[in-house]
DNA sequence: AACGTACCCTGCCGGC
DNA sequence: TGCCGGCAGGGTACGT
């Protein structure tokens, strides 16, 4: 569930389940994943964050439970075959269901996120003021890689990921493969606005949900329905009618109109 | 410093 | 039917 619209929408359901609930116990058998989790048992859970793709929970006595979902991890509220971690609550207990194990929690003293280089980097909250015009044009000049290579990196706008970085590129009119270096002002307007209005769209109707319809738990959203790009190789751009090409950037995969 | 690549995990799907 | 390669919304650890 991973990129900004399904990490953001876990936030909204879980808050009002967790809010001013004392996390009991975190149980787990992987101390590598799931890090200090101790340093955050048996304190209230004030408040349920989000930055970029990390939730961060806000526990008394200054201390944060940080959790990234990884490709796969979500929280339910019953054990699955592939429950990695349980958070104990009073009323109920949250499940943290994780396939691939690419998931983490990390039990930290606020804001010291010295463990967590990734946070510590973040770029501006793209559906914040902070994404502004100067910024972001200054960080596409500062680099030659390949504008989707650059988008999915979480410091230009922290929670881009696959889907919206191919989806906000086309509905920008750019090319994946250009250099982020030689994209013109207006055209990095155009997609700044574009990476915007993207993520809030696709927040609005509560993220995408791609494959796991049958686990789902009142989990789906319905981006999908308005994918534009993103896994639609060999079928008709819904614009121009060209076949769509997927190519490889890094290990992943890039879909695109001609 | 800033890139590219291999690797971390498990499940599923299409092709043979 | 069964097996196998390739791929999947994430990120890191290295090499150059």
């Amino acid at each position: 569930m991973p990129e900004l619209p399904e990490v953001e929408t876990t936030r909204r359901r879980l808050r009002p389940l967790v809010l001013g609930q004392t996390l009991r116990q975190v149980v787990h058998r992987d101390p590598a994943r799931y890090r200090n989790t101790a340093l955050a048992e048996g304190r209230r859970i004030l408040e349920v964050d989000r930055r970029g793709k990390f939730l961060l929970f806000a526990l008394e006595g200054g201390v944060e439970l940080v959790a990234h979902l990884g490709m796969t991890g979500g929280f339910r509220l019953e054990p699955t075959p592939h429950t990695r971690a349980a958070l104990v609550l009073e009323g109920r207990t949250l499940y943290f269901h994780d396939p691939r194990r690419f998931g983490r929690l990390f039990g930290v003293r606020r804001g010291d996120y010295r463990e967590i280089p990734l946070l510590l980097r973040l770029g501006p909250e793209p559906l914040s003021e902070a994404f502004a015009f100067p910024g972001f044009f200054r960080g596409l000049k500062e680099s030659a890689r390949p504008l989707k290579a650059l988008l999915l990196d979480q410091r230009l706008a922290a929670g881009v990921g696959n889907i919206y970085a191919s989806e906000a590129l086309f509905r920008a009119g750019i090319r994946p493969t250009v250099a982020a270096c030689r994209i013109s002002k207006p055209r990095a307007e155009r997609l700044r606005l574009a990476i915007r209005e993207v993520l809030a769209r696709a927040l609005e109707v509560g993220g995408s949900t791609l494959r796991d319809f049958s686990n789902a738990q009142g989990e789906s959203g319905y981006f999908q329905l308005e994918m534009l790009v993103y896994d639609r190789a060999g079928e008709p751009c819904r614009q121009c009618g060209t076949t769509i090409q997927q190519i490889r950037q890094g290990q992943r995969s890039t879909f695109y109109c001609p």
